[in-house]
DNA sequence: TATTTTTTTTAGACAAATCTAAATACTATA
DNA sequence: TATAGTATTTAGATTTGTCTAAAAAAAATA
């Protein structure tokens, strides 16, 4: 039905255009794919063909229904996968994305329901991103970045902007997963930085970049 | 490194050629993957020029120590991957060969050492073929079609020939699987079927070509 | 051994996904 | 609003894997 490459820029462009409200120019498509503006230019031709997105030349894209529940599928695919990774094969969770990369594009509607069961349902992915179900519904939480909770507030960690290995490494260092416990004490403003206490019970001070791409919801 | 149509390629080479010790042709070559001689021939060349067979023009082909290292990675893939399928999965032995055709080509050494482990490293798959290790090295037992074992002597079931949906269903409405005792009772010479009797309990008749497809050891 | 039949290879084309380079459209600025 | 600069699209090529049709080689048969 659709091609590894098709369903990549589905879900690229329904990422980029959270969750489909936006439109997308092709430079930041062609970013996010590490290819060519020319390159995305002729896909997105392709899958406007196909109806798949909605597409005015020069005034970027974004997915049509039909393109949102082929993304989300996708999703729903790449998101279980790393939940077996993880929790099955022991994987850590800065070393799932890749494989499950090419796990996401495999075909077999029976294949995810059974493996859906045998993970017993669950609701988040290793990163806190939400798993949506067969028709494409998952609930979200009301996040936002660290850095602009208030000093002061009980917070829980939710999910992580980057799941980049070098980030998620410092985090393990650090102490902070998902579910973490954080409290701001202090913020500095000279550099952004926070002091804070995790789990109650450990205080560090952390970089404003961390502190931007890690996100908490309020207790 | 190797493209999934290489792959598939390789396998299919390995296997027509009896792991690598005959030539193949081009004909049996085109018939296995379902596509033209010209399709093989064109492909053959490029194996060549990567040097994982061995190509002589009009000769056949078959694979190098290379090439045979590259399809007995595939086939362990292919193979643990059907363990999991109906293992942990539940699926039924003749509903994996699709969806293992497909995730035997996901990159990932770890993935493989983890989920081998994670099966508690299985020696066959769910049709009784051996799971080579990640050497490439696997054991067999010797073989032979149940048409040939002689009246009489007890065997049991090591493998199926044919891993098609309706040979499996056939053999599960009879009661044989992998594993099953079965003894030849007598030979009916005018359409070569069998009178036999499985797991010492029930005697049934099977066609001849059913009893070419099933291999067994003897006892 | 000459001829027919079968098998295999080559030639030329096509679709998918990509690229570079050039052309075009849009945006921002003077 | 004309122009410079940026973003986007088109044109033309390339690679991979496939195809059909034709040519060439090998095998079978008379």
């Amino acid at each position: 039905m659709f091609s590894f490459a098709e369903e990549n820029y589905l879900k690229a462009i329904y990422h980029l255009s959270n969750h489909g409200v936006e439109r997308v120019n092709t430079n930041a498509l062609s970013e996010e794919m590490k290819t060519t503006a020319a390159s995305v230019s002729d896909m997105i031709g392709k899958l406007s063909k196909k109806k798949v997105v909605d597409y005015q030349k020069y005034r970027g894209v974004k997915v049509s229904d039909k393109g949102k529940e082929v993304a989300l599928k996708v999703i729903r695919k790449h998101r279980l996968w790393e939940v077996f990774l993880v929790d099955k094969l022991n994987f850590h969770w800065d070393e799932v994305h890749d494989v499950a990369e090419q796990l996401e594009h495999i075909q077999s509607p029976l294949l995810i329901s059974r493996l859906d069961e045998f993970l017993g349902f669950p609701k988040h992915d290793p990163h806190g991103d939400p798993i949506p179900d067969e028709h494409g519904i998952f609930t979200t939480v009301k996040k936002i970045q660290l850095s602009a909770l208030e000093i002061g507030l009980p917070s829980q960690v939710v999910t992580v902007n980057d799941s980049g290995t070098s980030f998620l490494k410092y985090l393990d260092k650090m102490g902070i997963s998902i579910g973490t416990k954080i409290q701001i004490d202090d913020k500095n403003d000279f550099d952004g930085s926070l002091d804070i206490t995790v789990n109650q019970n450990k205080s560090i001070t952390i970089s404003q970049t961390a502190a931007e791409n890690i996100l908490v919801t309020n207790l």
